[in-house]
DNA sequence: GATAAACTGAGCCAGACGGCTAAATGTCTT
DNA sequence: AAGACATTTAGCCGTCTGGCTCAGTTTATC
């Protein structure tokens, strides 16, 4: 799904999972939410519009300021894909590592 | 966290995210692998690097074809960062569609 | 021992990325 | 009306990415 690429992309960058982390004590606007970055305002702003276009966040002009929230729900994609990897992926190497296990114990 | 930068940079590629699910079906050969995907094949032997670098596959030479299988627990990160994000975000976002609903309520 | 198979390595290319500065825009505040 | 403030736009730069081809290298197979 075109919408995973852009998700797990915009969650590769640190500078991204921080700001994710900072919102999370409440909406803040973009020069506030910038001020922690050691970055220029316009760099900074860029991961703004990473995020914003992956559906992680949601900004709006008031004013002269733009106000920046969680989007709710948008992890929701990324949580029902690992799931479904987990489904077969760790069950399968539950498999491998008992079939390790029964190896070793014969050797 | 480094690691999780190259974890979620592997899955933000739908090629990569198609070789998990292939194998899921068990170890393949790299070509094996690679026959499924429209590319020239050492475009594809980049995307196993990529997915090796992560942590997410492992591989091993074996004569003259190379075998790859899911890395066991490779998940986990990306599981457990997701899990801690979920913690305050949805509470959050909970608190926040239930103040919408009331403020819907009293229009 | 020659030939085929299965990678592997080198190197090219266009475009995206993540940073920067400098100038422009729009909105308060006095 | 002027000045300060908070972005926003434009454009530059070096690096990384994801594709390609072409030429090795190593290992079966006949």
């Amino acid at each position: 799904m075109a919408n995973l690429d852009r998700l797990f992309n915009a969650l590769s960058d640190p500078t991204r999972r921080a700001i994710l982390q900072d919102l999370r004590r409440g909406p803040a606007t973009a020069g506030a939410l910038g001020a922690a970055h050691p970055m220029a305002l316009p760099s900074f702003m860029k991961h703004l519009g990473v995020l914003e276009r992956a559906g992680l966040i949601e900004t709006e002009k008031q004013g002269r300021t733009r106000s920046c929230r969680l989007a709710p729900g948008a992890l929701v994609p990324v949580s029902a894909w690992l799931a479904d990897q987990r489904l077969l992926w760790e069950e399968r190497t539950e498999r491998l590592a008992a079939f390790v296990e029964n190896h070793e114990e014969r050797r």
